[in-house]
DNA sequence: TTTATTTACGAAACCGTTTTCGCCGTTGAA
DNA sequence: TTCAACGGCGAAAACGGTTTCGTAAATAAA
């Protein structure tokens, strides 16, 4: 069994509150004393159980994380942005995955209503259409910011990139590449951030007199031969794209996949702009033109602001919005 | 604030005893007065304060996952092996990365001695030669469960894969390919696992006559421009090497830029294996020949052993060391 | 009928800290 | 000299569950 406070005071002849004012440098406590409690504390090798304290102080130091998945490198980075402030600041991060599951996104903020964290950073999972589990928790008291993938309706702090502007200067830049018909592949359709990518690529469509800008919209599933499949018969037929743009990194395989066994050369025949943060883009062949999202910063931002509100009791999170803004990085697969 | 187990039985005009036990569904209560208390903690939407629990009960229902880093694929697919896990079992997952430093390192396991955890999963970072720590915070009672990166000297369990098996293949491979001047590029030479994967590439080449088999050892920094330079440097010598093995995923990018720059084909003048998780070796021009780790089902298991010694507490987790084995995925980087 | 056992529940201790409040002795001001 | 203020500390009540133990009534065994 590990030495508590009880132990200190029993071996010092004090009494177990003076040992707790001690360990937080009271004023209460004398000089000397300190010393002496600090001192058998480092002997002994104590340190305080944390329930104890979280129970009694109605505080945890734990935030939450919650996302839908690690497999992109997104989200990896952006837990390394949360993981960084956190560690600075003293709080514990507990990580949960929704897998895109929107019942599991509700039973894992149900648990916290119970204040098991202080606060909630959290990407919402792909079939998240109804906000109403993060309503409840933040009724609740909780403190939640969203990051990345945000529920438009809830009013609190947000930290995204420019997914409209940044889909619609990577479509332009399709155009002007020379693309005609550019089709944009999409995942989830109940995600704000892909809706906003979606209007940043009509936009620039029917700017450029295409009139029916729905038309270039595919939507991809999840795994990994489906979107093989689709994009493969995107390119079969007759009238095929000569443009892509993927809405998320883990369609960049398929995509070069089904170019390399169609004998399709990018940028040649078809030209590809992919949503990720993927290093490699460097070194495919062609190297792989990308719009690159500050994942990194924006976790570490979002995890500022979880922790300002924190701190302040009355700091307020509504209408918070922050924009960090993606770069479009120009490679060869999209060049003229 | 929340609805608490003395609110309910002020409702329902029972002591809070029965209320918790009824919760639990224990023996000593009646059906109809579970039902009763089932339903108004449902109706008054009660949850456990999880503090107050792990304190009296001394088990938190957590466990810790002590990381060097989240930037690679092997972890992140191992985080989701871990998660899932954890989920099924009703534990929780604190992160905590150590960012490849040991006195990091040092530091978070110390907090563990408090009780905030169960148990702990860890991969240790690059710079941990000394296993102090951990077994300080095993000697108080702390299950730890290494996975990957592991401490040789620490009697637990541990799940590992085939080190020297998969990089002795590797480096065979790349000698039956025609490579005679092959180059292990390695990281961190602290890591047990770099370390059997190097006498695994000694091996294959001393069986192939090559007597000293150290010079082709080459370390690797950490920063990516660094290593780009290194690489550059061993590719512009007289003598430079005809194959390389890289030991870290992060090492590809360097490589194949490098040899791009210099205009050295891959796979004719050099040859290239990497130990990798990356997906997008497939798309890499040429394919990358990658020896990828079972990350998923490593952290899978490791979780599984560490909940199996969390509920039979008898259970012994020294000496049980599982092997999964990686798989050599050949493909054009080292084509013949 | 008496005794033993079971059923269903409550009182209270307990987990380890934090925090309020009160006490005693010393010091400063009046 | 008296009273207020203060410095340094301890007793005890929280925090919200869990668990042990006791007990009264109901049932079963004798």
């Amino acid at each position: 069994m590990s030495v508590k406070i009880k132990d200190l005071a029993n071996e010092l002849k004090l009494s177990v509150a003076t040992i707790s004012k001690a360990l937080k440098d009271s004023h209460e406590i004398s000089a000397g004393t300190k010393k002496r409690v600090l001192d058998l504390a480092k002997k002994l090798n104590y340190t305080p159980n944390p329930y104890a304290s979280s129970l009694r102080k109605r505080s945890s130091k734990t935030i939450a994380v919650v996302l839908p998945e690690i497999a992109d490198s997104f989200f990896s980075l952006a837990i390394n942005g949360i993981e960084s402030v956190a560690r600075d600041k003293g709080y514990h991060v507990l990580i949960y995955l929704t897998h895109e599951s929107f019942v599991r996104e509700e039973a894992i903020l149900k648990e916290f209503q119970s204040g098991r964290v202080d606060g909630i950073l959290m990407s919402v999972s792909g079939e998240t259409s109804n906000s109403n589990h993060v309503k409840e928790v933040m009724a609740a008291g909780m403190p939640v910011v969203f990051f990345d993938r945000i529920c438009e309706d809830v009013e609190t702090a947000k930290i995204i990139t420019d997914d409209f502007e940044s889909s619609y200067r990577a479509t332009s830049h399709l155009i002007k590449a020379g693309c005609r018909k550019i089709v944009y592949l999409s995942t989830s359709s109940a995600l704000s951030i892909t809706n906003k990518r979606m209007e940043g690529y009509k936009k620039a469509l029917t700017e450029n007199g295409v009139k029916n800008a729905d038309a270039g919209i595919v939507l991809c599933y999840s795994n990994s031969e489906g979107n093989y499949k689709i994009i493969l018969d995107l390119l079969k037929k007759k009238n095929r794209p000569d443009g892509f743009i993927a809405s998320v990194e883990k369609l960049t395989t398929p995509i070069y996949l089904a170019c390399k066994d169609l004998k399709l050369a990018i940028p040649g025949k078809i030209k590809v702009v992919t949503f990720t943060n993927l290093q490699a883009a460097l070194i495919l062949s062609p190297t792989l033109t990308t719009v690159t999202q500050p994942a990194f910063e924006m976790g570490k931002t979002a995890a500022t602001v979880l922790f300002k509100s924190l701190e302040k009791r009355n700091y307020n999170l509504k209408k918070e919005i922050t924009v960090i803004p993606s770069v479009l990085n120009i490679r060869d697969s999209t060049k003229k």
